[in-house]
DNA sequence: AGGAAGACCCGGACGC
DNA sequence: TGCGTCCGGGTCTTCC
């Protein structure tokens, strides 16, 4: 499940790889991930160029030339995938797009799902988004996007935002601390798995109420917050599939997390067993010991 | 205001 | 083996 590291990993990536490059088919193998209707999304955004790829919380938006932009949520299950075709064969790019869904999946072994949507690109390369299932990807013009992102709340690797910022966020806010930092609306980005690994290194129970938590563990908090998720980002970040063939470092924090998805295991500090339990409708972990 | 519950969607895991 | 059922993940909406 995508959040803020993994989509930080895949914006790099396409900012070294599909910037500037041009739009020349595309095609949607999944009416329903895209907001227009499917043929109008294709003859829409072909010939358009991408200008350059941005991050907000859980959120890719690639910018085109013609002031529009493309905005895609991952949600749940969504992927990304990069092929490079033969450039001295260009009509390659053209079977892949008349290809079903089907086709792809058993042609290309290492294609992360099932396409949803598929581009085109300028010098033979094809960018896949696979398993928006619930995910999407949108054309949206300038005050569509702002409308979008006004509702989110800041991300954690903004480098205007600090411990002070956060405690701030925090102050007088009633409720548990777990379902507070995954809600997109306070911070962006952070989702299961990064909530449950920053309470955990901070110490801090996932249904210990905001008010009872001092500013000390405020600010560890966050910190615990900022390094797990810069820490996650340096080794790959938490995902099953690579983002292209020759991508091998994709995925290399997935055996890293200390009590996220870890029930029954031994705590990694005091050897207690890790704990599971419903904390505001979703999987909390934690280590009854260290976590007060 | 917070929180629970339901909706969205589907692959994968489970039980029989 | 096959079939049904359930669950989990992120976010939005609705209702208490």
């Amino acid at each position: 499940m995508p959040e803020a590291p993994e989509m930080e990993i895949y914006k790099n990536y396409l900012n070294q790889w599909v910037k500037d490059k041009k739009i020349n088919q595309a095609n949607v193998y999944r009416a329903k991930s895209v907001n227009l209707e499917s043929k109008e999304f294709c003859t829409t955004v072909i010939g358009k160029q991408i200008k350059g790829i941005l991050r907000q919380g859980k959120y890719l938006i690639f910018q085109l030339d013609d002031g529009h932009f493309l905005l895609t949520h991952m949600m749940l299950d969504g992927r990304l995938f990069l092929m490079t075709i033969d450039a001295e064969n260009p009509q390659e790019t053209e079977v892949i797009l008349q290809s079903n869904a089907e086709d792809l999946k058993q042609r290309f072994q290492d294609l992360p799902g099932k396409a949803s949507v598929v581009l085109g690109l300028s010098d033979g390369l094809v960018l896949f988004f696979c398993n928006l299932t619930l995910g999407y990807l949108h054309y949206l013009g300038q005050d569509q996007l702002q409308t979008k992102l006004r509702e989110l709340g800041k991300d954690p690797l903004d480098p205007n935002f600090s411990a002070q910022n956060f405690a701030q966020l925090l102050e007088g806010k009633r409720g548990m601390i777990k379902p507070w930092l995954m809600n997109p609306k306070n911070i962006s980005g952070v989702g299961n798995a990064y909530s449950n690994e920053a309470l955990f290194s901070a110490g801090i129970l996932p249904t210990r109420l905001i008010s009872a938590i001092s500013l000390a563990e405020k600010v560890k908090l966050f910190d615990s917050l900022v390094n797990s998720i810069r820490e996650s980002i340096r080794l790959g970040g938490d995902m099953e599939e690579p983002f292209a063939s020759w991508d091998n470092l994709t995925g290399g924090y997935n055996a890293y997390f200390k009590a996220y998805d870890r029930a029954g295991k031994p705590c990694l500090v005091c050897g207690e067993t890790i704990q599971k339990s419903e904390v505001g409708g979703r999987n909390a972990f934690f280590c009854p010991h260290c976590q007060r």
